[in-house]
DNA sequence: GGCGTATTTAACTTAAATGTTAATTAACTA
DNA sequence: TAGTTAATTAACATTTAAGTTAAATACGCC
């Protein structure tokens, strides 16, 4: 029920972290993403589907290809749970500054939003 | 070996994820935390212990009590990760903006850092 | 249709995670 | 010291994850 474990799951897996690198430069095969590694290719399509149904990756078809390609929403749910605790892990000055600053340009786009918009109350959800 | 690999397993569980949650609002016993879920006291702290391991808490000790509090190293180690993802996750525009500024701020930070400190490499270690 | 390449599914084995209850350890209290 | 509360460890059952090899499917090409 919970997207976040399976999402979460899906990461715990270095060889799936590992795909996932690969991803990041760019779309690839079953086949190209299985040859770096000490492994069948059954168990390369088993860590995909992992991927995919955490989505953390989509796949198209391409001939007898199926490219995979990163998908964000995974990597979005990550991100906005991490940021109900950012308070805790972004405590590095440098990390912390950035944050302030964030948060200064958060609130001046609110306030701008809230001169153009008006009213309504469709803010953040929570 | 990969720390990762334990930090994100812990918190594929909503069990844990809910203690966390918790946690995030103070310090808190074994039974303290045991008390909203259907789940022996055992189960719990083998959980806890879990979380330990992944330094996403650390626990202390106060006469028979055992107070846990969050440990932010493991919620560092999942923010770093998450930062090579960056672009993938803060596509949203709200969020690309943050990131646009604090790019900016960064590149600022830099070069005063570059006046000030003048030279030796002992930037990110990564 | 039949062949070659890419990928997935099936069947199976092994190891690890998660929960239970019962017993144990740790620290305070009378 | 005996008793109480807090927490952990031990022993066990059940489920899930992750790998293997062998068979099946999907697609393009001749």
């Amino acid at each position: 029920m919970d997207s976040l474990d399976t999402t979460f799951a899906a990461l715990a897996d270095p060889t799936r972290r590992a795909i996932l690198a690969k991803l990041a430069l760019g779309e690839a095969s079953v086949t190209e993403l299985a040859k770096p590694f000490a492994m069948s290719l059954p168990a390369i399509s088993r860590h995909l589907k992992v991927l995919e149904q955490a989505r953390l990756i989509s796949r198209g078809r391409d001939a007898q290809w199926r490219p995979c390609r990163l998908d964000s929403q995974g990597l979005k749910d990550i991100a906005e749970w991490m940021e109900h605790y950012r308070k805790f892990w972004a405590e590095s000055l440098d990390r912390m500054q950035s944050y302030v600053e964030q948060l200064h340009a958060e609130a001046e786009r609110n306030a701008k939003r809230k001169k153009v918009v008006s009213k309504g109350k469709h803010g953040k959800k929570k």
